[in-house]
DNA sequence: TAAAAATACTCCATAGGTATTTTAT
DNA sequence: ATAAAATACCTATGGAGTATTTTTA
């Protein structure tokens, strides 16, 4: 059985009139006699009960006249379904991202996104880098906010900042006095700093700046939270860095200086997978390339 | 778009390979290719994505496989649902009756008709005879269970049976002396009766009878429940006739009497239209008509 | 008797076949 | 080298048209 044997039922169905129904469809009465003819033949079902005069639905006629109607219905939403898919308005993305990203460019980008298309379905994953990569390499995540460098075999990176770090200090500390700090000036200090498991880029990224100014830091507290951090900061029990992005976030229990001639900036950047880009994908990359401009 | 296409796409997508889903369809792999770029040409939506060497489903792919398959599946459900309504096994059918279908042919063909049909909803009405003829006219009820005459114009009639009346007299009656109650005797009894206005044709009945007997019968009470009507007379308020068929149901606080050659008999019967006859109702007159033998 | 469905026939669009080419593994 | 999809071309089924007949309200 084919749909347009159920079309042309339809409408002999709805006007009850072979003849207004045939106009109505575009084609001949005798044309659409015989498909209706064909349809009750191949159900083995009278549909009509037709004098040359009166045309009637059995009652088969009436409950296929429902399913018919559902039937079409059904299928032009199939239809619609899957066009609406193909242009990436339907579907999922998900999403690993570092905290940077909550403090730069989500509040904008997601909302802009969920403006153009409400019906994509965002699964938003916190992630360090190093699991992104792992997770984007998986297919476990559709798109990554992290921090390069990173293993970029198979990858397309978009870089999207690169920021300074900034030294967080206790009101009253002595360094206060320069406008940027001189990094030689950091030896002797106690740091805390994020934990190394939690994502080694920073860790790495921070050890190595202090090496390249000639000294080993003394780290004396590690918290994964950036809010205990700055609380430790502000009890004076040591200094941290922050990236510049996080300082509307800080307080104002604590004091955020730049580095003199900051040797490293923290970079921050999009990635997904270079082989395959679904219609999601491809629509939150437009949404996430126009706001680079 | 015509459901052709959607097995065609079903198969394809299913098999990921178009030489076996050509094999599966029974037509050759040309032809199946050609079919499904029409089929991707008309959504205007890459359904797969395909090498020469590999095929796999596009994400709108994935969706319309799904809808596909759902739809392919209520078109067969449709199909189905319409051949048996066909058939009378599925539909309602609207039943009237008197209170003797229910003491005489109810219970063993409403369990006969559950048992090959039961998916009819059947929808019985308790309704007197002239309210049956009158819903058999307004199309309110399919079927008609009665006690004739009735003004049967347009109506099928099937006899069910014909019954006399009994008696119904308490234990300490002086005519229990007689086996069969000649009717004369019966001209100074005071009578208990079912009301007029609740069905005319039994309450003409009885009167009818008892002016051919030559008496008019004095009526000192009228009730619709027929165990009120026995607890009467129970009680020797008076006596009251009934149909042989509720003789089982009167308990054993009265004793039923046939009358000596009583000229008239109780009808029932079946009635309903004779221009259309829907196929449960078809159906049903077949267990009805069965049973009769 | 006139409106409307069915029948008879004719035509051509297209679904499907055969033969061949192309291409990725 | 080969399996498998695409392309080219051909065939014929059946969907749709025109003309006509039949029927019943």
């Amino acid at each position: 059985m084919e749909l347009r044997l159920l079309r042309y039922f339809v409408a002999v169905a709805e006007e009850l009139h072979f003849g207004r129904a045939a106009e109505r469809l575009h084609l001949t009465q005798p044309a659409l006699s015989k498909q209706i003819v064909v349809l009750e033949r191949e159900l083995g079902v009278a549909l009509f009960t037709r004098t040359k005069r009166v045309v009637k639905l059995t009652i088969a006629g009436q409950v296929f006249l429902e399913q018919a109607k559902q039937l079409l219905a059904q299928a032009e939403t199939a239809i619609q379904l899957t066009k609406r898919t193909a242009r990436g308005e339907i579907g999922q993305l998900t999403i690993g991202f570092t905290s940077t990203a909550t403090y730069t460019v989500f509040p904008k980008l997601l909302g802009q996104f969920r403006d153009r298309f409400p019906s994509v379905e965002l699964n938003l994953q916190a992630l360090s880098t190093e699991a992104q990569v792992a997770a984007l390499n998986e297919r476990k995540i559709d798109l990554a906010f992290l921090h390069p460098p990173i293993d970029d075999r198979g990858l397309k990176l978009y870089p999207i900042l690169e920021e300074q770090f900034l030294v967080v200090l206790p009101k009253n500390h002595p360094l206060l006095g320069y406008t940027e700090i001189p990094a030689a000036a950091l030896a002797n200090e106690a740091f805390i700093i994020h934990p190394r498991q939690e994502g080694p880029t920073l860790y790495d990224g921070f050890i190595q700046l202090c090496q390249q100014f000639g000294f080993q830091p003394n780290i004396v507290k590690e918290s994964i939270s950036l809010q205990t951090r700055v609380c430790l900061v502000a009890a004076g029990i040591g200094i941290t860095f922050v990236s510049e992005c996080v300082q509307p976030v800080v307080g104002s229990n604590v004091v955020c200086r730049p580095l003199a001639d900051s040797p490293i900036a923290l970079k921050f950047a999009a990635a997904w997978r270079k082989d395959f880009i679904s219609p999601t994908l491809q629509e939150f990359l437009v949404v996430l390339l126009d706001e680079g401009e």
